[in-house]
Order: C-alpha cells, then sequence, then structure tokens
DNA sequence: ATCCCGATACCCCCCTTGGGGTAATCGACG
DNA sequence: CGTCGATTACCCCAAGGGGGGTATCGGGAT
C-alpha cells in the first residue's frame, strides 16, 4: 500500500469535453493527486500513454471510435501496472462486467460528485477495488469454480508449502534455476522438492505435475 | 432484488459455542432476519442443512475437522442457491480468497458490531457481496486473468493440426519419444514439431507450452 | 531424549530437451 | 511450373532435467 506522501498520476480518457475538465478539476482540487494526461479518444490515449505512465487512468467506457472496454484490454496488455476505473453514465452492469473482465479495477459514476470520483481514486490506489454491490456480486460468482467430477485428482496427497509453491512457479513455465532464483534458494533444492513432488502426484516429468496440479486446483474435491 | 418485506432465513455454522449463540440474537434481533439453525461442524451442517434451505448461511472458515471453506465448496455443489458468508477472526486474504473461489460471496469479521452483521446479511440478501477493498482486487484481479487478451493467446495463432496433436499428448506429461510412439513418428519429428510450436506460442518449454495451449483452451470466450 | 519430516544443499550419471542447421516429399495455390 | 507450408527425418551441441545418493539443521511428535 502506497503511503499518503507519494502524489498519484491520473490520466483521464473522455470524449466528453466537459465532462473531461471536470474530472481534472475534481483530481487537481486533491493536492495528492496529478492529472498528467486529459484525452478524448482511446486510439490517442493508447499512443500517448505510456510516455506518461500514470498510475490510474479514468477510462469512459463509451468512446467514439475504440471503446473503453477495448482501449483497457489493450492498455492493460502492455501496461499491466496501470489501473484503469471505467467511467460511466448509467449502471450498464453487461458493460461494467466486461470492461472489469478486460482488466478495470474498478468503475464510478459520471454523476458521482467530486468527493465520490477521488474516494474512488483513493481506493484503487491503496489496493482497492470500488464497485457496486450488484457487480461485486457478480464478480464473485464469476469467480467461483465450477465443481467438476474429474477423473484426475490430487486426493490424499499432502504436499508441503514449498512443494506448494514451487508448483506455483512450475506452472507458469519457469525452469528450475528460475524457481530457485524467485525463491531464493538453490537449484539443488528446487530439485530436490521436484523430486519429492513427482514421487507424491506419481508423475516423471514437471509437465504431468504442473498439469495434474493444475487439474487439482480447478477441482475442489469431495470424497465423501 | 427481493423486497424487504420477505423473511431472510439465516443458519450458522460456528464451532465457538459463545461466537455462535452472540450471531443468532444478533440475527434475532432483526425483525426481517429469522435464525434456522446454528451448527458446530461442517459435517453436522451439511447433513442437516437441505432440510433447512436457509437463503443465507455464515460459516466460520476455521472449524474442526471439516474446514468452512470444503463446506461451502460442497454446499455450494449440492445447493448453489444458498449463500454463503464466511465469518473469520482475522484478515487471512488466502483463506478468504480461496473460500470465495470455493462459492462464498462475501465475508464478515468476527469482531464486527451486530450492525454490521446485519448490514453484511442484507448485503447480500439484496445481491451485494460484502468485503473488504483488498479482497475486492484480488478477486477482480483474479477475474481479468482467465480473459486476458495478453501474450497468453493462441486462438491468433495458427497451429497445425500436427502441432495441435502434439500439444495434446504434451499436456498428458508425456516425453518426445512417447509422443512419436503414440503418432508413430521419429522423435526427431516430434522435436521439430515442437521448435514450431514454441516459436508461434512464444516460449521456450514444454512445459510453458503445455500450460499455454491448456489456458486457451478452457477460456470461455466473453461474447460482448 | 529420540526420531521423523521439511527444508536446505551438494554429488554423480545419463537421458531429454531446446536451438541451430539441412533436406526430402507432397499437396495447394497462383 | 515454381513456390510455399506442412510433414517427415536426420545432424550437432550445450544445457537442463530426472534418478539415485548423502548430509545438516530445526521443529514437532512420541
Amino acid at each position: 500500500m502506497p503511503a499518503k506522501t507519494e502524489t498519484t498520476n491520473v490520466a483521464i480518457v473522455e470524449d466528453n469535453a466537459a465532462l473531461g475538465s471536470s474530472l481534472k478539476k475534481v483530481v487537481e482540487s486533491d493536492s495528492s493527486l496529478r492529472c498528467i494526461g486529459v484525452w478524448t479518444t482511446a486510439e490517442d490515449a493508447l499512443k500517448k500513454i505510456d510516455a506518461f505512465r500514470p498510475h490510474i487512468v479514468l477510462m469512459d467506457i463509451n468512446l467514439p471510435g475504440m471503446s473503453g472496454i477495448e482501449a483497457t484490454a489493450r492498455l492493460k496488455q502492455y501496461l499491466p501496472d496501470i489501473k484503469v476505473v471505467m467511467v460511466t453514465v448509467y449502471r450498464d452492469h453487461d458493460k461494467i462486467f466486461a470492461a472489469l473482465k478486460a482488466g478495470a479495477c474498478g468503475y464510478l459514476l459520471k454523476r458521482s460528485n467530486p468527493a465520490e470520483v477521488r474516494e474512488a481514486i483513493h481506493d484503487v490506489r491503496s489496493g482497492g477495488a470500488p464497485m457496486s454491490p450488484e457487480i461485486a456480486r457478480r464478480v464473485v460468482e464469476a469467480f467461483h469454480q465450477p465443481v467438476k467430477t474429474g477423473p484426475t485428482m490430487v486426493d490424499d496427497v499432502k504436499l508441503s508449502k514449498r512443494e506448494t509453491e514451487i508448483l506455483e512457479l512450475l506452472c507458469e513455465g519457469l525452469a528450475n534455476k528460475e524457481i530457485a532464483d524467485r525463491l531464493d534458494i538453490s537449484v539443488e533444492t528446487v530439485r530436490v522438492h521436484l523430486k519429492h513432488v513427482y514421487e507424491k502426484l506419481h508423475v516423471r516429468s514437471r509437465t504431468e505435475a504442473a498439469m495434474k496440479f493444475r487439474d487439482s486446483k480447478e477441482e475442489p474435491r469431495f470424497p465423501h
């Protein structure tokens, strides 16, 4: 969580000039925020944004040409650390939902008062995700893992914490050396842990272990 | 959204008797809520819950025997309409996160005051998902992953039929030699195909290729 | 106090893998 | 007819990975 003393750089993408400057003023009215850019189209914003590197982008969900959702997806692809807050006139749940899927981490309504806008920005900056209860529910429900009855499960196997960590990294396709560097341990130790994992999961290769582990994570087991 | 006039039936699963009855009192102090059951173990709750059919279950995250998370997963599997709110003493993000994955739609801290407890229940009942900003962010970010149009996308890459076949077998954890035997071709040929696959998917190892391929197959594309 | 387990680390040996080539065949497409 | 992509196959070589050890150390369980 960033300290409050740090300045948060905000950029705005909004085709409506009046609303754009209005948002700019709101941002500038807070001494801990700085508005470093206002663009009126997604295309324009995407071209110039990596020169400005804002912490947070207020993105209109409906923009002429490329939509704010599309822009968010592309932006997050290249600059995943930039947090995007959607700005929308109405509570269009489907679009907001799609925007969150695309990578936005919250949204605010255009009719929000200045205090609410500042609050949303600070919320995002401090690790939150401003959204309405209804949207939160939808996100959580989309998040729920469907319980599938699969043949592949890692049932009565007890993996240690370290082994689990290593499997996690294995699933990112990392080599032993890279895993070792990440965990700040020796490659040999990684190898030892993997040997144990192979034995416990009854596999003989890293790929097989990764796949089995991934399967087991997606299917909460119910051995009853 | 259900009308406020409807009574919300609440059940409680909590091993600590004091906290259990305390929660019961809080629920009963609200005329629109009714506490229809208090159980002290997950096993007990699962056995009796479908006879009571509560709208909402307050589930302790740490229970002796089967954990609240495990219980939530099983409960949601058979009675998906029942909303589960996790109850936890501390802000253990990982466990809360796991509980949300398992099917919980929110959580509340044990040190919450009665008003907060009632608020969380009403929030859930009216379609919300009570959770802290940090958890909300984590959920949203986990939500981003499966849909990311990022480097994890295989569909804009044209894999040949043979390459796909080999990837399929790769995902079963087979070695090149085993793949070769299955397809009745030379190991060298398998290697060549894999080289091409690595290039197309921009990866450098079989495990990474397998994971990426698997990801691309399971992601439900959003039609918005 | 003892013993087992998890985590750490290093050893040897040998096979597999990844990255770089070259090349033949075959069907498709212009 | 030439060319392109897909498929097949082989070569070398360096690095990584898997299977087998041994050993220390700290923390719980017995």
